[in-house]
DNA sequence: ACACCACTGAGCAGATTGCCCAGTGAACAA
DNA sequence: TTGTTCACTGGGCAATCTGCTCAGTGGTGT
């Protein structure tokens, strides 16, 4: 779906200042609570926002050290690393990649030495072939959204 | 910090349920409606939840293509390849990882055409020596916390 | 001309918030 | 033991917001 100025503009203010209210909204934006509310509803419904889950450090909850494994999966095997991925906790999130059947995966763990039981713990199971391991050092750009709402707005406005 | 088991279940039903309120949070839990004000102050004030922001999903806003690319920095060009990483809105994250000089940079794009064109976009840059790109096809295991939050929830439980 | 759609501005009852207070019980130090 | 600190409870209060409804307006497309 395409979004209109009006729809970026309520998205950005949304995740500046998480906190506002429908009302509080209109009157920032000079339109009428009633459009605010129809708006924020038909985002949802069409999933651009899936939601307003808290946004949880993982640093803060003792787990400062970020990893990008790259798993490789012995044919056929897909379907039961996954599952067993899944129940890591410390597995914060899982994508399959082009390539030669490679997945690549997002951990955290308390500390360096804690990150070998984590990989251990990602890696001690059959279907794995190989398993090669990035540590995240710094994180210039932290997971954001605003630019490209902004762009996506911009672009439903070039024909006018 | 270490959250205790009252923590944890706050941030478990705030994720489920975003738009639950403190009255109706302290009456699931079974607690006073103070005392979950006050860990949600505390939980804020010490950075374990950043915040509320939207969960905006790029497919729905016309980034259906996520991929990942692995870039080698220049020596010393760091500083200014994060700069121009900055600019590009389809950027969504970007980190440093060890290894030599490289980076790890999260893309979406509108096809896997437009994906060339944020590509070029993105090493088109002096000081981005070389580039490989790895097309994200399915997403197992979508960004998530609760497991984690849970683990962390029980680990301060251990000593009782 | 007509129907459709989005937006406006208003009103209403009900619920929630932010804020305050005094009392209770547990942990801890002197 | 006594005293202090701290977190939690349960209550109350005014102000605010929400969800909902309604009629009126203007633009668009048939």
């Amino acid at each position: 779906m395409a979004i209109d100025h009006l729809d970026g503009r309520i998205i950005v203010l949304l995740a500046r200042e998480p906190r506002i209210g429908v009302l509080e909204m209109s009157r920032r934006l000079g339109v009428a609570r009633g459009t605010v509310q129809a708006r924020l509803d038909r985002l949802q419904s069409n999933g651009v926002i899936r939601g307003f889950g808290p946004q949880v450090d993982p640093a803060a909850l003792g787990y400062p050290v970020t990893a990008f494994a790259t798993l490789q999966i012995r044919q056929g095997q897909g379907p039961d690393v996954r599952a067993h991925l899944a129940t890591v906790p410390e597995v914060l999130e899982l994508l399959t990649t082009t390539g030669s059947g490679d997945m690549l995966c997002r951990l955290v763990a308390r500390s360096n030495a804690d990150l070998q039981r984590v990989i251990d713990r990602v890696v001690g199971f059959d279907g794995i072939v190989r398993a090669s391991t990035a540590i995240v050092m710094e994180n210039p750009v932290p997971l954001r959204i605003i630019p490209l709402v902004e762009q996506a707005a911009e672009d439903s406005r070039e024909g006018i």
